[in-house]
DNA sequence: CATAAGCGGAATATCGGGTTCCGCTTTCAC
DNA sequence: GTGAAAGCGGAACCCGATATTCCGCTTATG
């Protein structure tokens, strides 16, 4: 639906000021050494990351640029004076994540018990920001980002699993894979219960902890809760017609 | 994205032909005494319903016309011969699916062992049609019809869950709305390894299965085996992504 | 208090996609 | 075989939805 490329009389601007030679370009962020912002810039600045957060995660790389303006309670024209099109934004958006999620990691690797870190991991993953849905599918240069964000990360989230595995705490045939699906699973499910704009702000997390749960005990287990009450029939409905 | 409302120059005319007082409306097809459709028009229904289905399925009710006009090998003036407009198109596919779910229920309620009833009835339901996804969240219309289905699809539902129950089959604190998220869960894990155009068809059906039984399973039992084989790196990445 | 940085939000430029229209083709009844 | 009705394709049209720009007004700051 959205434009693949920016439909605006945007003739040539390169997406971000590129910098170094290779890897990848930054965003407009870290403007290294330019003065500082004024104070209330600043305050702008965090409302804006994160009003963008959760709008982006409730609804997906469509949501426009003014609903997260509105989110942020600024104009249209704040946001375009930090980030000089909706790409860099959602760039700065995932990084952010990406330093969220990799401090998560190294936490759990150092703190957890070796055969409970995949599962503290997983919990924590979920619990920890909303997910990045869609985001990333738009633009090259996102997509490139977004794997070299999970290739930093795997290797991390592939010990946990081998110390489950060793401590005999997981099925041995779960891979790396099987958890990412797991995650997205979770999210997803988060995602469709946090979204239009009703009975959200209790059901969305919570469900998404009860399926995890269940993805984690199985339907046949017996020997535990699942946490948290079912959905109500109106959240139900809710959930399976979305208005 | 899409608009809510139909935005091209359409005056008035009513979705379709309301025919009985209550209930739900009846879609454009059922046309009860018009003359039968030309061998070749016949032909292009088939065909036309066939593409809408999977290409719903694939991208969700944002899927054009034209694709699907395309997937059926047939111009959009044929797609609008047959439906008035996207509303009545949808429509039909949603009252197809519920045909299906409603035999499939009524199978499995009839042969299945009780306390099997209800994981063969997932099994079964994931693999019959692919989901309707988010077709029904745009219109009233829709919406209420779908809710009607669910209703007369329930009390089946919760028989088998109670058989199962009863048989020590299934955890007790599992609800009707447990297993609709489960569901939906999986399918929405298909849609995602189902998206965008490369290494589909192998993938999707197989990750839906395999995540569904993790979900049966769960990740802490060990005395059976995932199906399938776990996603390739690139496959991964694919999905991830979504390019 | 001057001034540059910031701000809001209406206006602009496009774009995607549902729906319509119409000249051409195919089927069917006679 | 033949003419009319039914069907067909797909270009054209129209509209709503944004990303992005522009500019006059505000507000920190020195």
């Amino acid at each position: 639906m959205a434009p693949r490329t920016a439909p605006g009389p945007r003739p040539d601007t390169p997406p971000a000021t590129r910098t170094g030679p290779s890897t990848l370009a930054e965003p407009t962020l870290a403007e290294p050494s330019s003065r500082p912002l004024r104070r209330d810039a600043e305050l702008n600045l965090e409302r804006i990351l994160a009003a963008a957060q959760d709008v982006f995660a409730e609804s997906g790389f469509d949501a426009s640029m003014e609903q997260i303006a509105n989110r942020a309670g600024v104009g249209v024209g704040t946001l375009y004076r930090r980030f000089p099109n909706k790409e860099s934004l959602v760039l700065a958006i995932m990084e952010m994540a990406n330093r969220h999620s990799e401090a998560l990691v190294h936490d759990v690797l150092a703190h957890a018990a070796p055969a409970e870190g995949i599962f503290e991991f997983m919990r924590r993953c979920v619990g920890l920001a909303p997910s990045l849905r869609a985001l990333v599918s738009r633009s090259p240069q996102l997509a490139e980002t977004h794997r070299t964000m999970v290739d930093k990360l795997s290797p991390s989230i592939n010990r946990l699993l081998a110390n489950a595995k060793a401590a005999g705490s997981i099925r041995s045939d779960v891979t790396f894979s099987d958890i990412a699906v797991t995650l997205m699973s979770v999210r997803l499910v988060e995602d469709r219960c946090g979204e239009h704009g009703a009975s959200d702000k209790l059901g969305r997390r919570q469900q998404g902890e009860r399926h995890l749960q269940l993805l984690v005990d199985g339907l046949r287990a017996k020997d535990s809760t699942l946490p948290h009450r079912p959905l109500t029939r109106a959240q139900l409905d809710d959930l399976l017609v979305r208005e």
